[in-house]
DNA sequence: TGTACATCAGTGAACGCGCGTTCACTGATGTAC
DNA sequence: TGTACATCAGTGAACGCGCGTTCACTGATGTAC
């Protein structure tokens, strides 16, 4: 808990491999999907025997749920420095859309559809709102001229999701339909539903973006 | 092949095995996701040994091949019988809406993350342009006020998807759009990301698509 | 209507595979004196 | 610095399971005369 510091080696070297585990593990999600995670293969990747796995994990699920964790801590992480280094919403979501494709599995993870026979515990619901966060800002600080629609009248009594953000409903509309906006293309996109039909994928996702932005 | 008529006793019993097949195995799809698909599983459902099905189907991915030929051909039959009744792009809208809540997983199936290690047989993507067609013909019938965008002169030139329909770049767009929005609140509504934010999702999908057709 | 034959649905055994997970163990690494 | 002990990473065997798929077969259903 409170152990941030002072690592004996034998510490570190566990932490080393829970890491090359986990990268592992990304390897095999990025070629056979989610669903299709083994720690026997893992571990035969690694040169291991099954069941030393276990001195790390205490199972799949574990794995998974640590795997879900860093997605989203990566995706948030990407997010904020982007912000912090003073991307507008533009940026933002163009930041959004090269992680998803560094990693489309990655992506697919957190925001496709739900390993089956998987569920998360509770405070992952947690996590997954510092990404939320930094879009909340960012649509903060972007004056709106928007009529109120019913929908915001309805938003502004269910706010469990905005972590007591003080942005108007308004506001927190448009960056909600910023994120399923974004998440309608970019998610057919790398679920491969736009191979075949000859248009640049990259191109109406910034059509989209575009759309979104000027209004 | 051009066999349509004259069933013999056999033939009819060889059909009625195979829907019932497939029944069992949306049914499976329907509590466990369509990766975790299993013949065996299904024979035993149905009272009998697990070779027996390859009487009926070849092997696994031949079943999840129809299920999906299945899913695509319910889909556009349900939008083009809603659009034959007169229905506007806002009852298509809600009309798929209600397709895809009445079994999320067989939405899913076609429109989210692929099955990860089953691969579709080319003719698949010629199907699941009948939805697309008809979502074309219900926006070709709606004049447009919009100015050209960039993306509307990238279209012009990569029409592949549109079958040589007949409308003009900015109403495919549209069309195109409409597909990636609604699917962008409705994908993350059945994969459960909405749940405990608070808001109603039907609500959320209305304002998505009121927006969509308010300019 | 009755018999002889062909068709074909379904069975049970078998193959080889991989899975998650447990357990008792060996042997290396680190700690205390 | 050296020895005695504790800790703990990793192994191999084992358990029970389910998977897809093949094969030789039984027995019921349909067909031809």
């Amino acid at each position: 808990m409170a152990e941030t510091a002072a690592k004996t080696p034998r510490e570190r070297y566990r932490a080393q491999v829970r890491a090359e585990i986990k990268e592992h593990a990304w390897e095999q999600i990025a070629t056979t999907g989610a669903s299709a995670l083994s720690l026997n293969a893992i571990a035969k990747q690694m040169g291991m025997s099954g069941p030393a796995l276990y001195r790390y994990y205490a199972g799949r699920d574990e794995l998974i749920t640590e795997l879900i964790r860093d997605a989203y801590r990566s995706l948030a992480d990407t997010l904020r420095s982007a912000a912090a280094a003073g991307a507008d919403l533009a940026t933002l979501a163009h930041t959004l859309r090269a992680w998803a494709l560094e990693d489309p599995q990655r992506y697919l993870l957190i925001y496709g559809t739900p390993v089956p026979g998987y569920h998360a515990p509770a405070d992952i619901t947690l996590i997954s709102s510092e990404a939320m966060a930094v879009l909340l800002d960012a649509w903060a600080a972007r004056p709106s001229n928007r009529p109120a629609t019913p929908f915001d009248a309805h938003l502004a009594d269910h706010l469990d999701w905005a972590g007591g953000h003080p942005a108007p409903p308004a506001t927190l509309h448009r960056a909600l339909s910023f994120w399923t906006r974004l998440h309608g293309v970019l998610s057919l996109e790398l679920a491969g539903h736009f191979t075949g039909m000859g248009f640049d994928p990259a191109l109406l996702f910034a059509a989209e973006l575009d759309d979104l932005l000027t209004r």
